[in-house]
RNA sequence: UCCACGGUAGCUCAACGGUCAGAGCACCUGGCUGUUAACCAGGGGGCUGUGGGUUCGAAUCCCACCCGUGGAGCCA
C-alpha cells in the first residue's frame, strides 16, 4: 500500500527488501552477545526482527553502541537484510550503522516471568510484548471483520449515547453520575434501545461501543468496561435473528483465520477448533438445554432464606450459569445457540412465543473451547400493550421509557437483534485465558490505572 | 456481596517458632563468531503489606486492617 507518511521503511516489508540495505527505527526489546558478535531483537510497531552485529564489520563505536544499548531504547538502525533460517521470523539485519535515539534506563519489564498484578500495574509498557502485541492485532481485525461484514450486508453504523437517562434492562447495576440539573444519569449497559430507533429509520444498524456495567464481578470473562456491536434489523424475526449471528461469527472467524496467521502462531493458539467454525452451528432450545444439564449432571447451587445453600437437580425455568454453560459446551465443538428461554429469567423487552407463553424469542451463543457466552440476542417486544404491561410488571419507571414505547405507537414492526462481546470473542479466538489481556487497558473492579 | 488463596530483594519464589532471611532472573564488571528465557566467573541489592498480641525469641503462631488474586452470583 502506498502512503504518503511512510519515509521509512518497516519489519512487516522485510521479506520484499532481502538483500538491500534499509533503515529502520523502533525499538530493542532485549539484547544477548556472544562476544564479537551481537543479538539485539528489534522492533517497530510493525513487527519484531533480529538485530545481528559483528565486530569486524562495524566501526569500533558503533559496537560499543550495540553493546551498550538497553532494552526499550529507541534507536535507528541502518544495514543489509538477509534471509537466514536461523533468524526468528526468517530474516536479519546485517548492521552498519546504529544510532540511539533515547537510551532507557531501568525498564521494568524483564523478558521474564511476571506477576499478573505487575504486568497489569504497567499495563502501558506491557502492550510492547510480543504477545500483548499480537493480542491487540487480532483484537483490530476482530473488530475489521465486524464492521466489514455488517457494512457489506447493508447494517448502517449507528453510534449510541453512552450517558443515558435510563437503565435498559433494570436488572444489572449500572455506574451513577450527576448530570447538571437534570439529575441522575447513568453509563450505559447497551446501545440497543437506540439501535431499536435507529432500525426504524434506517432497517439495518449497528451500534459499536464501549458499555458498561457496575457489577462486582471477579472472574476472568467479566470487565466492568466492556465493547459490544449491537446489530438490529427491522423485520427480522427469531430464525433470521439466530442466522445473521451464526453468519458473523462464522465470517469473523475465519476472517482471523486468514489475516492473522502470524499473530495466532505467536500466542500458541491451536486453530484446527476454529477451522471447524463454518455453519451450520449447533442450535437448540433452552428445553434441550436442561436435558442435557441434567443428563451431564452439573447441579444448581441455589442460596436459601436462611443463608445457607442447597444443591438439586437443575428445574426447568432457571437460567444457566457458569457450570451449566460448560456442561453444555463440553458437547460441542462447534459454537451452539440455545433459544426459547423461561420468560421470567429474561429482559422486559423480550418477545413472548406465540406457541408458548411461558418462553420468550431470545438466543443466546456459547462458543466452544471455555469460550462461554459470546451472543446475546431477541427477537423484540413490538406490540405497545404487551411491552407497556412488561415495563409495569418490573417495575420499570414508564417516564424515561416513553421514547422507547414511541416506536410501537408508529408504525411497529417485528424486529430482532443481538449484542455480541468483542473482548468474550477475542478471548475465545485468541485462546487467552483471561479476557483483561484482550482489551488495551482494562476496567476491572479493583483497576482504574493505567 | 459471599467463599477460597496470597503479600519476603526491581521481578518470580524459598526459608521446622531458633545463628547474619536465601536462590534464580534483572542490573553492574570480565570472557566467548549464531544467540532464541544463551552460557561461565565475580559484584551491589531487604522497614518480610500495616498495626497490635502470644513468646526468652516471630517472615513463621493469633487478631484486626490494607492491598491483590479467581471462583460464585450478574452477564457480553
Amino acid at each position: 500500500m502506498h502512503s504518503r507518511y511512510r519515509t521509512y521503511q518497516r519489519i512487516s516489508d522485510l521479506p520484499k527488501l532481502s538483500g538491500e540495505e534499509v533503515v529502520l527505527r523502533g525499538w530493542v526489546a532485549d539484547r544477548t552477545d556472544k562476544g564479537r558478535l551481537q543479538f539485539l531483537r528489534f522492533r517497530d510497531g510493525s513487527g519484531f526482527c533480529q538485530l545481528v552485529v559483528f565486530q569486524p564489520e562495524v566501526p569500533e563505536d558503533v559496537f560499543m553502541v550495540a553493546q551498550t544499548v538497553t532494552q526499550e531504547s529507541s534507536v535507528e538502525v541502518r544495514g543489509l537484510v538477509r534471509r537466514d533460517e536461523r533468524a526468528p521470523g526468517g530474516y536479519e539485519i546485517q548492521v552498519h550503522d546504529l544510532r540511539i535515539l533515547h537510551r532507557t534506563q531501568g525498564y521494568p519489564i524483564a523478558p521474564k516471568e511476571h506477576g499478573v498484578e505487575f504486568l497489569l500495574e504497567h499495563r502501558h509498557l506491557w502492550l510492547r510484548s510480543a504477545r500483548q502485541h499480537a493480542i491487540m492485532r487480532v483484537r483490530a481485525a476482530v473488530i475489521r471483520a465486524i464492521c466489514d461484514f455488517l457494512d457489506a450486508n447493508g447494517f448502517v453504523r449507528i453510534d449510541a449515547p453512552i450517558l443515558t437517562a435510563n437503565a435498559c434492562e433494570g436488572t444489572t447495576t449500572l455506574f451513577e453520575l450527576d448530570y447538571f440539573d437534570l439529575g441522575k444519569a447513568y453509563l450505559s449497559q447497551s446501545g440497543q434501545l437506540y439501535a431499536e430507533a435507529a432500525a426504524m429509520a434506517h432497517g439495518r444498524v449497528y451500534t459499536l461501543g464501549p458499555t458498561f456495567r457496575a457489577e462486582r464481578s471477579k472472574t476472568r470473562r467479566h470487565l466492568t468496561e466492556f465493547w459490544m456491536v449491537e446489530p438490529e434489523a427491522a423485520f427480522f424475526e427469531l430464525d433470521d435473528d439466530m442466522d445473521l449471528a451464526e453468519d458473523l461469527v462464522e465470517y469473523v472467524v475465519q476472517y482471523v483465520l486468514r489475516h492473522c496467521e502470524q499473530e495466532l502462531r505467536a500466542l500458541g493458539r491451536d486453530c484446527s477448533q476454529l477451522e471447524k467454525v463454518k455453519r451450520p452451528f449447533y442450535r437448540i432450545s433452552y428445553t434441550e438445554a436442561v436435558e442435557i444439564v441434567r443428563r451431564k449432571g452439573a447441579k444448581l447451587h441455589r442460596k436459601l432464606p436462611d443463608g445457607g445453600e442447597e444443591i438439586v437437580d437443575f428445574p426447568w425455568g432457571e437460567d444457566f450459569g457458569a457450570p451449566q454453560e460448560d456442561a453444555i459446551m463440553e458437547e460441542f465443538e462447534k459454537p451452539c445457540i440455545i433459544h426459547r428461554y423461561p420468560a421470567a429469567v429474561k429482559a422486559f423487552y423480550m418477545k413472548r412465543d406465540p406457541e408458548n407463553p411461558d418462553v420468550v424469542l431470545a438466543m443466546d451463543m456459547l462458543a466452544p473451547e471455555g469460550g462461554g457466552e459470546i451472543i446475546g440476542g431477541s427477537q423484540r417486544e413490538d406490540d405497545y400493550g404487551a411491552l407497556l404491561q412488561r415495563l409495569r410488571e418490573q417495575g420499570l419507571p414508564e417516564d424515561a421509557f416513553q421514547w422507547y414505547l414511541d416506536l410501537r405507537r408508529y408504525g411497529s414492526v417485528p424486529h430482532s437483534g443481538f449484542g455480541l462481546g468483542i473482548e468474550r470473542t477475542v478471548k475465545w479466538i485468541t485462546g487467552v485465558q483471561h479476557i483483561r489481556e484482550v482489551i488495551p487497558f482494562p476496567r476491572m473492579l479493583y483497576r482504574i490505572v493505567p
